[in-house]
RNA sequence: GUGGUAGUAGCUCAGUUGGUUAGAGCACCGGAUUGUGAUUCCGGGGGUCGGGGGUUCGAGUCCCCUCUAUCACCCCA
């Protein structure tokens, strides 16, 4: 009998184990640079949870199951409910703002393709309790430095920004009410996997007789790229009393957004998309996407603001932000690259033991050493000392200790640098204080000045 | 959920118009070799040729189904 990993599944042998690892602690890192507290929480939920954030539709994409005690259950497709649940139940007595971020699996039954698999890690950084672009800036801002962090330039992504605010605006100054606005977004957001005539029907269908009017004006939004044209765009629009005002501040907040990126070192990385919409009806503001620099594949992270949400889902109003950054088209983007990622460990130390007498004193010497933190190995079964050098330098360890009989006689161990091939004779008493300055500078520094 | 392509050893692959007991390189294990290195030599384990059915005297090879991978569509939180 056989058994295969599941589909859209991964085993995590040691070297894949080890740059999933490197992942994570980029991603940990950046996150608490910037200050934010890592939080987790169960990859079970009620199913219930999912279906209230996102409609009885997203069923069909859970692995979802009935437990023992007759609960309907589902694994987490994605944190951001949980979160909601988590910060809901303690809103107010909670700090703010509240900056968490988390580092999870996530499963989605879905067709396995490129860049999408059905259990997958994504790192989810959050700020609720502050409704102001501060918030927005520092997020992105934490995007755009995570991603540099592994070492990609700024022209290797881009930061694609909107606002479903504004399209609000611009969508109620063509006249359109709240459903028919919901529907347009629907479109707006497919229109690049659109043709052009499909594309006119659509909207045909949505506004009646005025599509080619409103797609007139939806691509000349969709094409501003920089912040002169979007105020200047805003102001045209025919809008007036209580929404021109609202219209108003929302310049002044794409103005503030844009500044707190640019002195946070991350302008360079953003840019004013418009076309970006993003799926689900719960962002409430600005949203973002990155994307390798020419476009190509699937998101490296998508966020945004989603202030009605902690509510919704049974909590206070919170107003909050966030983002999500998944393992699998990152790792893709990396090896594109040729990034890589760090491999596993070697050993710093490993033994060369000559028969069953030495073995005692040296494993004196693994144990102290590995009480001291080192990675220390030695062979399991005895075995010849060409063998076991051989092994000891194959293994990638950086040094051999040698333990024979005449070591044994002078109450010596040989340190064997097994880059280098040079040697060090020591008094195994002196093995403990040396073997720092070993590690760091190699035995030359001490076999000149012992 | 729909469609295209592929599947032979742990990995990369060869395998003739269908013809004897399915091969190579790398990797792995053991030995040459109980006091010093990636070389060399010798040996070994490994495969129901993804699985099932069919055609045939005979199938890794041809046909059908299925599974898995991959790419695209749907979806994308």
């Amino acid at each position: 009998m056989e058994f295969e990993t599941l589909p859209g599944f991964r085993d995590f042998l040691p070297d894949a184990c080890s740059a999933r690892n490197s992942i994570f602690d980029h991603w940990r890192l950046a996150a608490e640079s910037f200050n934010f507290q890592e939080y987790d929480a169960p990859v079970l939920e009620p199913l219930e949870l999912f279906i209230e954030k996102s409609g009885e539709e997203i069923v069909g994409q859970l692995f979802n199951f009935t437990d023992r005690g007759d609960r309907s259950v589902a694994l987490r497709p994605e944190m951001t409910p949980t979160l909601a649940r988590l910060v809901g139940a303690r809103a107010n007595s909670l700090k703010r703002p509240v900056k968490w971020f988390t580092i999870g699996e996530h499963y989605r039954y879905e067709r396995p393709q490129k860049g999408r698999l059905r259990a997958f890690y994504q790192f989810n950084a959050d700020i609720l309790g502050e409704s102001g672009p501060g918030a927005d800036a520092e997020l992105i801002a934490l995007l755009a430095h995570t991603l540099r962090s592994f070492g990609l330039a700024a022209d290797d992504f881009v930061i694609r920004l909107s606002d479903r605010n504004l399209w609000w605006s611009i969508l109620a100054a063509e006249d359109l009410e709240t459903e028919k606005a919901i529907e347009v977004l629907g479109i707006i957001d497919k229109m690049d996997r659109m043709g052009r005539e499909r594309l006119l029907e659509k909207l045909a269908d949505a506004v009646g007789s005025r599509a080619g009017e409103v797609c007139a004006r939806i691509d000349a939004v969709r094409e501003i790229r920089d912040f002169a044209a979007l105020e200047s765009m805003i102001r045209s629009l025919p809008l007036e009393g209580a929404s021109a005002e609202a219209l108003h501040a929302r310049v002044e907040d794409w103005r503030c957004l844009m500044e707190l990126l640019s002195h946070l070192g991350v302008g360079d990385s953003v840019r004013i998309d418009l076309s970006i919409v993003r799926g689900l009806a719960y962002y409430t503001g600005f949203v973002f996407e990155a994307f390798e620099a020419s476009g190509a594949g699937r998101a490296l992270a998508g966020g945004g603001r989603y202030d009605d949400l902690v509510q919704k889902l049974g909590g206070p109003a919170m107003p909050a932000v966030g983002f999500a950054m998944g393992d699998v088209t990152l790792a893709d983007l990396l090896q594109e690259k040729s990034i890589d990622l760090e491999p596993p460990a070697k050993a710093d130390f490993v033994c060369v033991i000559g028969g069953v007498e030495e073995q005692c004193f040296a494993l004196q010497d693994v144990a102290c050493l590995r009480h001291l933190g080192y990675r220390v190995e030695y062979p399991l079964k005895s075995q010849n000392f060409g063998k076991q050098l051989k092994a000891a330098v194959q293994s990638g360890a950086s040094f051999a200790l040698i333990y024979g009989s005449e070591e044994r006689e002078q109450g010596v161990v040989r340190v064997r640098d097994l880059r280098t091939a040079t040697e060090l004779v020591l008094p195994r008493e002196k093995l403990a204080s040396a073997v720092s300055g070993i590690i760091a500078d190699g035995i030359e520094s001490l076999t000149s000045g012992d």
